[in-house]
DNA sequence: CTTGCATTTTACCGATCGGTCAACTAAGCT
DNA sequence: AGCTTAGTTGACCGATCGGTAAAATGCAAG
């Protein structure tokens, strides 16, 4: 690995710690140099704007994401409904260590970041957007494999992928807004209580 | 009403309409002065710093909350069941005619503030909370009541309302990440599969 | 040894940030 | 009339914002 690579990795590394603990908009490029020992002008070196860096951090946090946890959570061994159990229990933990190393629930990053740009920056949103949707399908798949051996009753089973995301995202926002990952652990398992049903023709 | 209150007022509705479309930290004090046609001088006149502006801004949309749409859909003479369809109703109209008013989907202020102080600030957070916890009791009651006359199966009406209203900040989340209204209007009704049953002893 | 390119440093830009201050106006009370 | 006080103005503060440009450095291939 060269040093150039290394000086652009230091940068995504500070920003993706301070927008995550605080928000895009209260970090600025400054305290992310000084975090990640840089000059400014060797920033602009790697990122033309401030934009740019935030869509590396998304795109950082949407690797560590799908090969992180979440690739064990929706391990296809597992049996579907479990996947989803799996998952909470990640979100649950991974928050928790969060809050002890930082002090701080966190919270989810995408939801986040789309809460604050989305009605500023339609790229931005619409990068966001990709990665929910990724998610969703997650959740689609597991509930379409647990329909199909029969563990499931049959539902809608894109609409019900969507439901549990949003109340996923939702239980972390409150969570957040608790600065308490207990929340998930007392919330999260009721996502497999979702159902939409399949619309009768 | 003297013109002292009306130059507040008209603060308060420039910050009300400036946070909710953007966010806290994008909408600065000379802007919001700009829109309410006001010097700066005079707005530090009324408010000590833009926290307790902002403080004010949460206060005025809890009241409209507590006194507009939210007060008809826990309306007691309805159905308890019923008065959850009608708030995610309302929730969806809000959020839809803001959409044709304003051509974006502002989503909900609180969850918003929530995400975006939350780590910065307990005392706003804390304001925060009150009003999740506040919305909470609404759907615990409706719960209780439906419960109470048979139309529910009994369960933990405490934990679940906590998801429901965790699933409408959701739901509210991710339709502002698609800028799209009729994400509610799909999903909304499936709150009312959510369920945590009673913790056994 | 030199040329060339990537990287880094340093100094700087105009704009805006939240906030302060003293001067001024206007209205209410005595 | 005189005094007080709420409200308002406009100029100003230091700090920070995102971003730029040019000079200096390091490194690698010819």
């Amino acid at each position: 690995m060269n040093i150039a690579t290394d000086t652009r990795s230091r940068i995504v590394a500070a920003a993706k710690a301070g927008f995550h603990s605080r928000s895009y908009a209260n970090v600025g490029i400054q305290e992310i140099c000084e975090t990640a020992g840089i000059q400014k002008g060797s920033f602009y070196h790697f990122f033309p704007s401030k934009r740019d860096l935030v869509m590396a951090v998304i795109d950082e946090f949407a690797d560590d994401w799908a090969t992180g946890f979440v690739a064990e959570a929706f391990d296809p061994a597992l049996p579907p409904m479990e996947r989803i159990d799996y998952l909470i229990d990640a979100a649950y933990f991974w928050q928790k260590s969060i809050k002890q190393v930082h002090g701080r629930m966190l919270g989810c990053i995408f939801g986040n970041l789309a809460l604050e740009v989305s009605t500023q920056d339609d790229i931005l949103r619409a990068k966001l957007l990709a990665i929910f949707s990724a998610a969703q399908t997650r959740f689609k798949d597991a509930l379409d494999q647990a329909v199909a051996n029969g563990s499931l009753a049959p539902l809608d089973s894109e609409r019900t992928a969507e439901a549990m995301l949003a109340y996923l995202e939702g239980v972390i926002l409150l969570a957040k807004s608790q600065n308490d990952p207990e929340l998930i652990y007392r919330l999260g398992p009721a996502i497999k209580t979702l159902r939409i049903e399949t619309e009768r023709a």
